[in-house]
DNA sequence: CGGTCCTTTGACAGCGATCAATCGTCGTGG
DNA sequence: CCACGACGATTGATCGCTGTCAAAGGACCG
């Protein structure tokens, strides 16, 4: 049923924004790196954390490879000043720590109640030296990270609050775990939305407030939104406003 | 001369704003991309652009490699409502192309007459395969661009007008070949700072008076700025505004 | 039941967008 | 060589979106 619904959301057409893979850093699904993580099951450790606390931190040297198993994980900078970027979110199956320089460029914190897998990173690289197939996977989880990053990209440079929070809440809904029926988790706060789409969290809940008047979601409660018109939602989402 | 400054400009510490390399694709420099590409010359081609130009579009497959040898190039994305984005600019020595899925994600036009050259790609990947510190350096140059990505997604998250046009100005000021002493050259018109940093064209003017009225900057025409006081442009674009 | 934290809503201010006019530069043609 | 026109840059006036500050509402936990 969840797979359903997010195979009809993947289906539909896009002009420009959905050239990439709907998921974002290739795990078990489509690509080899999650088979090829299999391999070092033996050698790597689960771990759990609480909401807020920190995975690892920008500037660590790049030891571990993770891959989140349940929850959501932020990655996300912090500035003196008190600011705050999240540049992205990671959700179960998505892998952390690939193709790194040496050390790792964010922070990576609990965004909830989540749990990791962390594999040594060497190990991962020697297997990656040996295999045509998997150097060729890392490359293109490299190159679709990069390609998903510059959608991000182009809604801090381009858009509204109200067609941020629609690029999020499509974004969303493209990952199959997210969505059931119609209806949209969101495991983190809105302090983390706030700080990936570059507004405040106030122009969060008034731009929700205004996607409910619009008649396009409805929020029964602050980590969940039903999606009530998901072509209208792609359309804000890609720029073009009803048009 | 412009070695010197730039050198400097370099060997000023960041706090964390420059922990990646200061050329963003690396070409000729540091990497052996640029030698490579060398071997490929005999199959090569040198192009030139007028301003305005395009030298390939999104979506376009991407057949070729290209290395800026003369001019600027803007990477950017054209959404049907007429708003832009511009991604990056490349400057001589860096290269487009590489590590790219089948497709090209950026309309890449002539920001000024423009000289490139460009190589077929599939020779290139084929050199690829079969040395291994090749891979390496294509890897770095992925891992490389996406920081200096997230760097500028972190312009665009967090920070405002005068900071960003600060950002932009220390950037550029990192590359030796746009710094002539305290002169720095800008190849590129308002309307592509503007649409690369999410600002209108009137803002980047008012934020360039604001500058020159603190005294940060000369403007001795539109295409050249005097770097006054290079501190505290950093100051401004590590976002600690003078603390 | 009380407290804490997060979310939501309201009032207001400010930054940047929009609209419009002027200025400056460059290239062209007289 | 100068006049003119086109285009980009600059400046001004005003508007609206989003940020800021403040308070109230709601969920969760002890």
């Amino acid at each position: 049923m969840a797979l359903n619904a997010a195979h009809i959301a993947r289906a539909v057409s896009d002009e420009w924004s959905c050239r990439e893979p709907a998921v974002a850093f290739p795990g078990a699904e489509g690509s080899a790196i999650g088979e090829h993580l299999e391999r070092l099951r033996d050698c790597s450790s689960r771990l759990r954390f609480q909401r807020n606390e920190t995975i690892f931190r920008e500037g660590d040297r790049a030891a571990h490879i993770y891959r989140v198993v349940g929850g959501c994980v932020r990655l996300c900078r912090h500035v003196p000043d008190g600011r705050r970027q999240v540049a992205d979110f990671l959700f179960p199956g998505d892998i952390a720590g690939i193709g790194e320089l040496a050390t790792y460029p964010f922070d990576a914190e609990a965004a909830n109640a989540t749990t990791v897998m962390a594999y040594p990173r060497d190990r991962f690289e020697h297997l990656a030296e040996g295999t045509s197939r998997f150097r060729t996977d890392v490359m293109a989880h490299l190159a679709a990270r990069l390609r998903r990053t510059h959608r991000h990209l182009f809604v801090l440079c381009c858009q509204s609050a109200k067609e941020r929070l629609a690029s999020f809440i499509v974004r969303l809904s493209e990952r199959y775990d997210t969505l059931y029926g119609d209806s949209l988790d969101l495991a983190m706060g809105r302090q983390d939305i706030a700080d990936h789409l570059g507004l405040t969290i106030e122009t969060i809940c008034r731009a929700i407030a205004s996607l409910r008047a619009d008649g396009l979601v409805d929020v029964p409660n602050a980590h969940q939104l039903v999606l009530k018109n998901i072509p209208a939602l792609r359309a804000l989402a890609e720029g073009r406003g009803s048009q």
